[in-house]
DNA sequence: TCTTGAATTTAGCCTCACCTAATCTTATAT
DNA sequence: ATATAAGATTAGGTGAGGCTAAATTCAAGA
């Protein structure tokens, strides 16, 4: 009679852990740049370093990252685009969680994280309709496109910033609950603009004035976690 | 160290194929009524008898349902519950990728399946507030309460509707999407009055009248699956 | 009552995606 | 140049949830 066994490979993605893998192996190549080490991908999916290891060799046996015993991992094209894929659907569910159900930022991870999963790529269409195709999620960082690009990215940590300069807002690191909270509460949010007033090497304190004259100083931590740009510079399409 | 094992016990329902098997054994009381047996579940999950007399044991130890070997399966309370709470989640989901998201009926069920396993209930509360707190889903399927409660359900297929009785659609089975069409372009919709003009005993076919004077003739398998309410009869909880 | 076929259960396996413990490699510091 | 520690891999499990094939049980008709 036989029961359908593996058969739904072609419509669904690759098991939903695999992309919990391409994903973070993704992240990782962002903010740290070069391949993916066992024991970071191990830390960001809560999982043994050896699990990791043996991922990363079926991974690429699927031909979804290039793997060199010791060296970790990169993606290859086709791991990038899945990746993405799974990046596009993580932020769209996020912006649809944060606006039109009324979570607040500490929720919206955890949930988005279990509904990508879930979801097919049409549903996933038609979200990003519903909310209007937006390129941004509401914590700033860029929505790939359906195609698999993304906009680059030349934001950098207000830690970095100059003395005098006058930057936007881009995007808040989504990691820490009561910072996203700081900022939510102060308005300090993705599109406002600041004029840095000191940034404090002794102790990397940053101090802020935002358009009402306010006035913020944020410890280095928060400095570290809230990114900016320096101007509006709108194009590219890198990976 | 310790990888965080299985300590989402607690906010996770059981696991999620655990919710098919509950599901399964519960829409099989409420159509025919008594217990499943492994057969019938087997053929819905698609999946071998033999896996469901496991699971059946499993369940069992969990308190989720009452088995007898060679007599089938039913669920206690808290299965009950469980279920209900399933079927909840799908309905709601269902209403919103109808309502929201311009599914229509052939593509809703699937998608409402897989999410149904990775929604919080938080999620699902919210959904229902987003959606206005629908007591009935658009297959006119009523919805359970988060509480566990499920309107009681006095339709009965069209086929067994008498002549020259006035009727209203309540409800239309899901499981055959060509039906489903038929009906979705006729507007023949959960709500509707009909008067029914004629009922065939020789070959099954229902001849009824909608509210603009349009008459259909429909063959056996369409008048079994559209169920019918005879008069405005609102309430009663049961299982 | 006996036979027989359908339904069910049992027994024995398999794969996935994890784990721990033990064994390499590699890079770094003396 | 080498010792050592950090990181990575291998070897050998585990539990969930499937499967097939071989019993077993039940129910129904002769």
């Amino acid at each position: 009679m036989g029961y359908e066994m593996n058969d739904l490979a072609e419509s669904r993605s690759p098991s939903s852990s695999v992309g919990d893998y391409l994903k973070a192996v993704w992240e990782l190549a962002v903010t740290s740049g070069g391949a993916a080490s066992t024991k970071d991908v191990a830390a960001r999916l809560s999982i043994s370093p050896a699990s990791v290891s043996n991922m990363f060799a079926r991974l690429q046996e699927m031909g979804l990252v290039r793997y060199e015993r010791y060296r970790g991992a990169t993606l290859t094209e086709r791991g990038r685009k899945e990746a993405l894929r799974l990046v596009r659907r993580h932020r769209l569910i996020e912006t649809f969680l944060l606006e039109h159900l009324g979570y607040d930022w500490q929720e919206v991870h955890e949930e988005a994280e279990r509904l990508e999963h879930a979801v097919s790529d049409g549903f996933t269409e038609r979200l990003a309709e519903l909310l209007g195709h937006p390129d941004h999620d509401p914590h700033g960082d860029p929505i790939p496109s359906a195609e698999g690009t993304l906009e680059a990215d030349d934001s950098f940590p207000l830690s970095q910033a100059a003395t005098g300069q006058r930057v936007r807002i881009s995007k808040v690191r989504d990691e820490d609950a009561a910072m996203l909270d700081y900022f939510g509460d102060r308005n300090l949010v993705p599109g406002r603009w600041l004029t840095v007033r000191e940034v404090r090497t002794v102790d990397g304190v940053v101090i802020v004035e935002d358009e009402e004259a306010e006035v913020y100083a944020l410890g280095e931590p928060l400095a570290r976690s809230m990114f900016v740009r320096s101007e509006t510079s709108d194009l590219g399409e890198g990976n």
